[in-house]
DNA sequence: CTGCATCCCCCTTGATACTG
DNA sequence: CAGTATCAAGGGGGATGCAG
């Protein structure tokens, strides 16, 4: 890759995983594989039912995740992730490894003038 | 890589790009090297230089870019990455490349159909 | 040239209550 | 259990004007 910012995709991906909450549903979903709604909202505290709903359906129309429903009495809804979801995978990667370096190197910065 | 979702460093990573014209800024400074404040205005069309202003201040205080100040009668400043915002390269490539199919699986819907 | 301050708008998020 | 509707609040982002 020469030049990363011909008409700027990097606004697409960031699009996708923009949302305070969104990333985090993609990454539950990532490792742990089908969710019903509830499971989900019991995984990150502090959410409200119209906000995972919300992200839920943006991430659905973006192709990312899958939403089945079905039909019983008391209503059951599953989300998984979809193939074209997984192809996020390298990206939330990425993101990951340098948020850990990035928290790293804040801890550091206490203890290396300290050292022996 | 086990679990990605431990602590969500995949939060700190998206704080630091998350911004509407962050990203662009990015792209330039890793791109072209080191900018004038001017030049970067007349990259980003529709950027105002409160805007500009306030995302090269928060990236400054991230440590992802650098400010230098020349005392001269006509002010010149220069914005240039700083090695650790170099280490945001892999990020932006994963995101770019991943925004590039996502464009092309957008383009393809309309002609998979009708192929032949 | 570069940057700050102010005012304003709107979108995102949040709290709560209600429905199938 | 899953989802919608409504109302309120906060902050990001934009336009403009002033200052060093």
């Amino acid at each position: 890759m020469d030049r990363i910012s011909e008409n700027c995709p990097v606004d697409d991906a960031l699009g996708v995983l923009v949302g305070k909450w969104k990333h985090m549903i993609l990454l539950y979903l990532l490792q742990e594989g089908t969710k019903r709604f509830n499971e989900l909202k019991r995984m990150m505290p502090g959410i409200t039912q119209k906000m995972l709903t919300k992200q839920l359906r943006e991430l659905e129309d973006e192709g990312i995740i899958e939403r089945k429903v079905y039909a019983q009495v008391p209503p059951k809804v599953e989300y998984s992730i979809t193939e074209y979801g997984r192809s996020l995978e390298p990206v939330l990667e990425a993101m990951h490894e340098w948020g850990a370096k990035h928290t790293m190197q804040k801890d550091m910065q206490q203890g290396e003038n300290k050292s022996s």
